[in-house]
RNA sequence: GGCGCUAUCGUCUAGUGGUUAGGACGGGGCCCUCUCAAGGCCCAGGCAGGAGUUCAAUUCUCCUUAGCGCUACCA
């Protein structure tokens, strides 16, 4: 065996009908986690055959939802440029007397609707002569082309599945499917192995619903003459009803740029999504992108769905949440900051460059998403800030307002500004004026931040710097 | 209807032929404390139902039930 061999080539192919759904960002994440670990090779295809749904907005979705995640591929093809190559193997599996051309033409849906039992072929097509199909066909007769299924031969069709284990069923309870569309064009099934052929996908890695229709891939597989690769179904992503996630049942929670507009950092967003169906059973949870790496195997993954946990009250599952804010507190400051850069300059705030690292420090252990850097992190960044009751409270307390004003005075006369020297000074104001020391330092962080409730009040000087913490002192 | 897949706390999950069935989120409480968050500790909460195999089943087998998937000239 030589080396290349031992890389995987693995494929994540959504079809541009729709928005980047969570169900496929998970897909293309664990297809990437199995690429990367094992040095194989992330290919990104865009099936895209079904011209009357495609979508440019959709394909900019998926873009956008996949840039955001930052998870990199290797090489990127498009379906509907390669129609000739899936034509040309769907005429060579008819050459071969593995599929037939079915002159039936389309059901309509009544038509569909009536027909009860398990539909199979419609008769006579099977045993057209070559020369009547040839005849019917160049006389412009319209026909599907369609995989004929070994029938009466106790033939059974099997394949190990990574996460399912061994998967087998008899030829005859499978369908003569189509290859090849009355328009020429191939089918899902048809253009979908042409393409792992021809790309040498060696596993495929993809949702369960898949799981039935690998049966006639394998079909495929075998009347082509290829070596059929290997094969992993993920459980299903579902909603807490039960039902599969839909854009028009659940609205935007099935989007992954959803989570984005909410403030997740993608680390954060792609832990959590492996969390669902898949588990490093060792009982960790919080796992950085290269854990996950390191710690991904088909035996982790689960065969069961999972329920994606929102509702209408609260549309982010409470671990994501979770996550998000274990990530906001452990990730590096220096790859945090620039998102939290980019999230206050969307809401046009300065930011003050000099304490910017230290502002994050002193909040991010408090905030579960990028957005509360702006909203309740707005006073480290802006003078407009809405004083809370809480916060009002506090400086309404007898004398409060006087003893602040006085603090502020005496910070700003003061040659050193630390935290040790603001809460000297502090201390032996309120030992001064006889007053507990929390009088001082809750009134100063109702002060400083328009709020009752937020980091120790030594730090948020420090945080605020001596100028802006001074002003709002000597301003209650 | 046919075929297939699945079934452990509300949710995500670990787990074994003999365990007080473990962890996490969420909920409740306590501690810490200048407030809040974080952190620490504690509590409530689960093996879908029924047979069978076995000295012993949550675990193995079968049935039922439920959910999901496929059953298109969608993907």
């Amino acid at each position: 065996m030589v080396f290349w061999e031992l890389m995987p080539r693995v494929r994540f192919a959504p079809s541009p009908t729709g928005y980047l759904h969570i169900g496929s960002a998970r897909t293309f994440i664990f297809n990437w986690l199995y690429a990367r670990k094992n040095n194989g090779t992330m290919i990104l295809r865009l099936d895209d055959t079904d011209i009357e749904r495609n979508t440019q907005v959709s394909i900019d979705s998926i873009f956008d939802g996949l840039n955001w995640l930052g998870l990199s591929w290797d090489e990127y093809y498009r379906q509907s440029e390669r129609l000739d190559l899936h034509k040309e193997m769907a005429y060579r599996i008819l050459a071969a007397g593995a599929a037939y051309r079915d002159f039936t033409p389309a059901q309509t849906e009544e038509e569909k609707q009536e027909d009860s039992g398990p539909w199979l072929f419609h008769p006579g097509m099977r045993e057209l002569t070559s020369e009547e199909s040839d005849a019917r066909a160049a006389a412009g007769e319209p026909f599907v082309v369609r995989f004929r299924v070994p029938r009466g031969e106790g033939k059974a069709v099997k394949f190990k599945d990574s996460v399912f284990g061994d998967q087998y069923k008899k030829a005859d309870e499978i369908e003569d499917f189509a290859l090849l569309r009355s328009n020429g064009m191939p089918t899902y099934h048809m253009a979908s192995c042409a393409d792992d052929v021809d790309l040498k996908i060696d596993h495929i890695i993809r949702g369960q619903d898949h799981l039935t229709n690998t049966f006639k891939h394998v079909l495929i597989f075998e009347a082509l003459g290829e070596v059929k690769p290997k094969f992993a179904h993920l459980p299903l992503l579902i909603a807490p009803d039960g039902a599969k996630l839909s854009k028009r049942k659940h609205g935007p929670v099935v989007s992954v740029t959803t989570y984005r507009d909410a403030g997740f950092l993608p680390q954060a967003y792609i832990n959590f999504l492996c969390l669902l169906g898949w588990s490093p059973k060792n009982n960790r949870e919080q796992m950085s992108r290269q854990e996950l790496m390191d710690a991904f195997t088909f035996g982790g993954v689960n065969r069961s769905n999972a329920v994606v946990n929102f509702s209408e009250a609260d549309p982010i599952d409470p671990k994501a949440q979770w996550l998000n804010g274990q990530h906001l507190r452990t990730v590096e400051l220096a790859e945090l900051l620039p998102m939290v850069r980019a999230r206050i300059e969307a809401d046009g705030l300065a930011i003050p460059e000099e304490r910017f690292g230290l502002i994050v420090e002193t909040i991010r252990a408090r905030y579960t998403s990028l957005h509360d850097f702006a909203v309740k992190g707005r006073p480290y960044f802006a003078d407009d800030f809405v004083m809370e009751e809480a916060a009002r409270e506090r400086l309404d307390e007898p004398g409060a307002r006087e003893l602040l004003r006085e603090l502020g005075a005496r910070i700003a006369a003061s040659a050193e500004f630390t935290e040790a020297s603001v809460e000297k000074i502090l201390r032996d104001l309120a030992t001064e004026k006889d007053v507990k020391p929390g009088v001082l330092i809750n009134g100063s962080r109702a002060a400083l931040t328009g709020q009752a409730v937020g980091p120790s009040a030594f730090h948020l000087f420090m945080a605020m710097g001596r100028e802006r913490s001074v002003a709002r002192l000597e301003g209650v």
